[in-house]
Formats: structure tokens, sequence, C-alpha cells
DNA sequence: CCTCCACCAGCAGGATCCGCATGGGTGTTC
DNA sequence: GAACACCCATGCGGATCCTGCTGGTGGAGG
């Protein structure tokens, strides 16, 4: 499972992903709430670890509600030392989904975070991707960057279904031969090259920030930072 | 929202259905594991909130499992006066999804029960349509009858899909050009017969009952009776 | 500086797909 | 029963669209 953990607190930060990583799960870490709120709308985590109360403009409510506004459900588990009734009914209501108050024990936090993760999208079949402002809508097999529709022929549409579905990490040629193109050996040609470059040319063409990011020597990866 | 209460305590239970029906939620009680169990399986609800502890063969965990293994997947908040972390893991573990120990602050309890209820399957856009045994996948573009897989072309595609998001109801071909061709006009051929045509002969061929019916000065019409 | 890797523009083959026309069948009407 | 309207099926031609390869260029890494 793919678990965000937005925490300031070094300590428990390193305690938590530890945790986390021994049960099984993938962890990225954001130490403020802007980076957690980067990463949070770029890739797609199956749940998020929120403290709080976080430095920086972004708290942890402030950060769900910006989730939540992006039309965002991933769920969400707040983790706080604020323990009043108060804050924990503001927490649930701007939008988490379960709240922990510190100190908490870590066989607490895992089974509450995989009963988050059971539940979601468990099922419930993914319809759209999304990675920062693009978007890929399964169903009317359609593709937006900031709202601007973009035109996609199949093939580019599978490659780039199969880049976003892996968004954050090195899909290498080989992967991409065989889910793509059903080729289950070396065609010797450059193909995907081609290919990734006319799907850069429709996507990245007229933003700033590129989405599509070579890895040399590996492969590709979708994502929104550099 | 519908609700459904299993606790024993009819003290508490008072108090908590009392509550969640002024915040506006339909509340279905039960004072044992048995009849929980029995309403939760045979009725739809949006929420549970199971006593932990419940007198009779059905406790709280019981009933989860249970209703797990019958595929049901409802969110389950639990209550119950066990705060012991092992208590709560076991709780989560058993496919519950939030755990509140009592005494509780009703105001939480709300928020909480809410969170649940915001998650689940809401605004989950339909995937797949079925009329009798024939299915249209629109996520994977795939159509099958009788679970034998039946090739379409993309135009014959929108023809079905159109067709069959108005099971039983006649289609006229002017609503067809509009909606599967795009064209606000008459083109005077006979377009749409041969793609109804080419249509049926893949989706009735070999099959006793013909779905796609004509009607005569009308349209078509899917369905499964005659 | 050299080498390798990746990029991109252009090209051409191919395949798919689509719409039309025709001729035949069936139901309806007079 | 004849004429008509509506609908069905098949084959064909065309056009678009898509795709994969080639070959030269640019840039990163060593």
């Amino acid at each position: 499972m793919r678990i965000l953990l937005v925490e300031d607190d070094a300590e428990v930060a390193r305690f938590v992903k530890k945790g986390l990583q021994e049960a099984g799960h993938t962890v990225e870490h954001a130490a403020n709430g802007r980076d957690g709120l980067f990463l949070a709308a770029s890739e797609g985590f199956d749940v998020l670890v929120l403290d709080r109360m976080l430095p920086g403009g972004v708290d942890g409510v402030r950060l769900v509600e910006t989730l939540r506004g992006q039309g965002n459900r991933c769920p969400v588990l707040f983790l706080s030392a604020l323990t009043a009734v108060d804050e924990r009914v503001k927490g649930l209501k701007a939008g988490g989904d379960d709240y922990l108050t510190k100190p908490f024990a870590f066989a607490e936090l895992l089974a509450r975070v995989e009963a988050l993760g059971r539940r979601p999208s468990a099922e419930v079949p993914t319809t759209r991707l999304k990675v920062a402002d693009l978007e890929l809508d399964l169903l009317s097999r359609t593709v937006t960057r900031a709202g601007r529709k973009i035109e996609v022929q199949p093939r580019e549409f599978r490659l780039l279904e199969h880049l976003m579905r892996h968004a954050g990490q090195v899909v290498t040629r080989t992967m991409l031969l065989e889910k793509v193109w059903d080729y289950h050996f070396d065609p010797q040609t450059n193909v995907i090259d081609v290919h990734v470059s006319r799907l850069r040319h429709k996507l990245d063409k007229g933003f700033d920030r590129p989405l599509i990011h070579t890895v040399r020597n590996a492969g590709y990866m979708i994502r929104a930072q550099a």
C-alpha cells in the first residue's frame, strides 16, 4: 500500500515510517504541509497520514480541505496531540476519515491505516487518473491538462494510462513493451521513444513544468516535480 | 443517511439514536447481534454502529466478520467500553472501519459516522451496462454475451451503448443520429440500418432470444424479452 | 572530447473502419 | 392480391487514421 506521511516531528516520522514499512507498505514522507499537499495532489496514494498541526502555512486541516476541493477522495488519518473533542470533530468535518491522538500505540495506527486502505477504491474501479493538473478519464477516454482537452491516439492513450498508473515510479521499456504493446520480445527499434516523444509533444507543450521525465538507462516516469 | 445501531444498553441506544436522528439521519435499532446481523444483511444501510460486546452468541466482531464474508462492505464503527489497544486492533482487523471507546462525546460519534458515510460509493459512475446476458464494460470497452467476448467496432460500440442506456425504451433514428453520429440532419441514407444490422449479426447470432428489436416506423429497442 | 543514449520529424505502408448502394424480404394498406 | 413503404443484408470503395521505422541531431555522462 502506498502511504504518504506528513509529519514535522522527525522522531515520530521515523518511527511511523519504519513501522509501516515493516508491515509491508511503501511510505513517502513530507515534513511540511506544502510538500505534503504537493505530493498528495500529484501522486496516487492509498492513504494519507497527516499531522494535524504542521509548520508553515499549510496545516493538516487546510491540506485536506484543499485536496477535497480538488476532488481528491484519498482517505486521510489525522495524527494529533490535540485531544479535545472539538479538534477531532473539526478534523473529521474537514474531510478527514479518522483521527488518532498522540500518544498512540503503533499497532492501533497500523490497524486504522489498513482499515482505511481496505475500503476505498477496493472494488471500486478507478475511472479517472490524475497527476498534477493532468487528468485521464477511462470512461470517456479523454485526456485533459489544466482543463484543456488533449486529443490522443489509442496507443498513446494506453501508454499514458500505464505511466499514470505508476505515477512517481520509473517504468522500464520492457514493462511498456509488455503492457502497452503486448510485445514479449525486443523489437530492436525505438518505437517507445517515438511514442513518448509524441505524447510529450501533446502534453507538455505550452506548459512550464513537464510531466514526463526521462530516466536515463532505465525508462520513463510521470510526475509533477522536475 | 440510513444508520443501523446495534446496542444492548437501552440507555446508550436511546441517546445515540436520538442524537443521530436530530442530525437528520434515519436510524434502525437492534438490541442484539442476531437481529442486527439480520437487518444489516437484508437491508441496505450507509453505516453500521455496533457495540463491540453484545448479548447472545453474536458479538460485534463476529457480526462484522459474517458480513464481510458475505461480501458486504458497509462501513462499520465499533462502540465499546473495551479501551485496550489490543481490543481496538482486533475490531479493526476484523473489518471494522473505526473504533470509538465509551465514554465518548456525541459530537465525535456523529462526526465519525458522517465521515464513514461520506466516503463510500458516493458518486460511483456506472462502469458496466447489462441487459439480460449481454454486458458492456465501459472501462475495458468490451462486450460480452453469455460470457463470450464479442469484438465490436467503435461506432458499433457507441450505438450499443446508447441502446443499452435506454434498454426497454424505443430509440428513434433521429436520436441515434444525434447521439451516436453527431449528425444534426438526415443523411438520407440507411447508415443506421447497416450498423444495427452488423450489431445484430454479432450479438444475436447463435442465440435463441434476440436482444435488438425493430419497432416499425419508430426505431429500435434493446431488451431481453421478445 | 568522445560516446552513447535519447529525441524528433518525416514517411509510407497498412489496416481499420465507415458509409453508400443495391437487391431482397416483410409487413401494411387499399 | 398488388402496390407501397419500411427494413434487412452484403459487398465494395474510399478515406482517414494510425502506427512503426529510418536517419539525422542534440545532449548528457564519462
